[in-house]
DNA sequence: ACCTGAACACCGTTCAAGT
DNA sequence: ACCTGAACACCGTTCAAGT
């Protein structure tokens, strides 16, 4: 159950308890269904990302716990992971899910442009576009070792990005 | 026709002018269309790698012209996209479609790999990560402009890349 | 207001039957 | 060797009918 095409409406009311065609009441199609689950997700993730702004008062800390989020729906595997839903046909996507896919995507960029000027990794004017950089590079490095099924993948490619310096560089010693 | 459940045997049945049935007789099962697939492009892709290491003499000039490829396939929006493949309910493929994906992610770690060693921007032994993790990013990219069909986005998020040293740092003036 | 069974068009797959 | 029609179980969706 990682993807749209992998939501069920048969199996769903099954475990609810309900018959296939009562869903319908609730969710009218699939694609509310879809959009539903999306919306959960991302507002679960935006939640997240504040409480970690408020608990870290430094913003390199911010940048550091950043790509944890990642990790720990990659841990679980049973979890639904968005990137999912971002990539494949996305194209086929009713119009209703590419609007709560983008909204997951506007959430972290947001956050992290905001962290990124903090920190002072880079200029005001950069920093949508490094933030969308390091969304990208950590959603990609989530789904090629989702891929392969393993999490140390994905740890070797963050540090990767930390030691190229898209993270920020280190001040000189 | 963008991910692997976007085939389908009828209207590919139709397309080739025979019953879908048919296509039972060369690809028994939907895995061994869908892995058919996959192996073609990237065939093809490294068809194209082969090419560019041929075409350039400086390793750094194959860095530089590496993404074109992903940008390309942004481009043409009706070419089929291995990311997509890559990414929705991955877990779901059939086994042999998974095997041909990773073999695409395997070609260009392994030319990027070759590329960033000649061109001295890591160490032999860091060389795969930091390869893993360039194309992890390039792919990541390349599913984020697709999902808001915006190239520039594609182009400015490379940028990024390259102002945050992922491709190697310039040397300094 | 909430649920259901039955039907519909779609899908991948199988198979006996054709040439 | 290659193709076909017909059937199967699955899917999302609709709808008249129940409480």
């Amino acid at each position: 159950m990682h993807g749209y095409s992998g939501l069920n409406f048969r199996d769903l009311a099954r475990d609810v308890g309900i018959k296939s065609a009562s869903i319908h009441y609730y969710f009218p199609s699939k694609a509310d269904l879809g959009a539903a689950v999306a919306r959960r997700y991302w507002e679960d993730n935006a939640a997240a990302l504040d409480a970690m702004s408020a608990e870290f008062e430094d913003p390199r800390q911010c940048l550091q716990a950043y790509p944890d989020r990642f990790r720990q729906s990659l841990a679980n595997e049973n979890r639904l992971c968005l990137s999912s839903f971002m990539a494949a046909e996305y194209d086929d996507l009713p119009d209703a899910v590419k609007a709560e896919v983008q909204a997951f995507a506007d959430v972290n960029v947001a956050w992290l442009s905001k962290v990124l000027v903090a920190a002072g990794v880079v200029p005001a004017e950069d920093s949508e576009a490094r933030a969308r950089a390091i969304f990208a590079a950590v959603a990609g490095a989530q789904l090629i070792a989702r891929s392969r099924s393993d999490i140390s993948l994905y740890d070797a490619m963050i540090d990767s990005y930390r030691a190229a310096g898209l993270f920020g560089r280190l001040p000189p010693s």
